[in-house]
DNA sequence: TTATTTTAGTACCGATTGGTACAGAAAGGA
DNA sequence: TCCTTTCTGTACCAATCGGTACTAAAATAA
């Protein structure tokens, strides 16, 4: 099925894909040029466009792949950390990227929604659908978390997930703007007490 | 002193800075690009190089702006309706701003701060002190309404400024990723019991 | 071998970017 | 009037943008 006539495929069309979901991750939908995605996934422009159609066909399968192994890898951490565990994770290992590489680069559905909702409105319903996904893992966690007894805070999963999720990016924005690290710290202990 | 020699500038270059700022604002750095910019200014380009020099020197000058309007005006807000009152107002306005336009353009230095600490990290230094000022003004709005006895939560303006910008520059992320009324009520809510 | 497909590489395309240069008209003070 | 400055307007600049077209070599299945 797979094995078409012809020369096969010398790269790996997933791998390649997820080199560029990591450069938009770190770098946005704008500022990645063509040239420099190429140079990054490794591949020629004829290869790119025959198989990816063009820049942006390529993000929203981005987006999607950023969704797809963001939800997976959590979900695996779960065994490993419970519930709570991994939702303390998201936010020590944001602090952890900021202390070993200077900065933070946040969430790729976040930092698309504030670069795209406005100048490109075409990618709005996708980022947002996206989003979605986390949304709903955020509340399984939450949910799970609080039959365990492990979050005594019994506030909805709904409510809670949204101020959750609030804190954490108006987190990732505090560090990106400069502040410093006590103030940071303040951030961190608010969220570690509102899932006490 | 300002009365030189030869044919006066016929515009005000307050006026004109403050329509590029709110362009800005609403577009950010690097998508307002310059011919845009002169069409919201209403000046030619020979003008603009004149009295500007630069894009670049352009955008700190509405930088410094926008703090300057923003906090005088929001000085001028604690007479009427006090310092928790303010600190509300904003968080109210966000969201009316929603119901109105759709959308909402949200901090123009957290925006800066987003788009530019890894693009333009020449502007980093001045986003953080414009970004002081305002955490400043928040912890003296915070200091004044606990001495007033307006919010009962003793935790310090430090901590409580941080947890205070954090949570409604999440939520302006949280519009910006097109959450439901409901979950953005639930972070307004928050903000409420915070100041509470 | 032959047919088929992907590869690397180069040359384009029109549009836009920030910025410079220069023209000539207009408006004021000395 | 004359000098100075700003005005509008146009023409340019090199660089980059996303995207297309094409060549020729390479790799595979039939």
């Amino acid at each position: 099925m797979k094995n078409s006539i012809g020369r096969p495929r010398s790269f790996n069309e997933q791998e390649v894909l997820q080199k560029a979901m990591e450069y938009f991750w770190e770098h946005g939908y704008d500022r990645s040029s063509l040239s420099v995605l190429l140079n990054a996934m490794g591949i020629k422009k004829s290869s790119f466009y025959q198989t990816f159609q063009s820049k942006e066909h390529l993000f929203r399968l981005c987006l999607e792949l950023y969704t797809k192994m963001g939800s997976e890898y959590l979900a695996t951490l779960v065994d490993e950390k419970g519930e709570k565990g991994v939702l303390l994770y998201i936010v020590y290992s944001t602090m952890e990227e900021l202390r070993h590489t200077g900065r933070a680069k946040g969430c790729l559905l976040m930092n698309s929604g504030s670069e795209c909702y406005i100048s490109h409105p075409h990618f709005n319903e996708l980022i947002h659908y996206e989003f979605t996904v986390f949304q709903k893992l955020f509340r399984k966690l939450i949910d799970e978390a609080q039959k365990k007894g492990d979050i005594k805070n019994q506030t909805s999963s709904r409510v809670l997930g949204s101020i959750y999720q609030s804190l954490i990016n108006g987190l990732v924005q505090m560090i990106q703007v400069g502040a410093q690290t006590e103030e940071l710290e303040a951030v961190v202990k608010h969220i570690e007490d509102l899932l006490e």
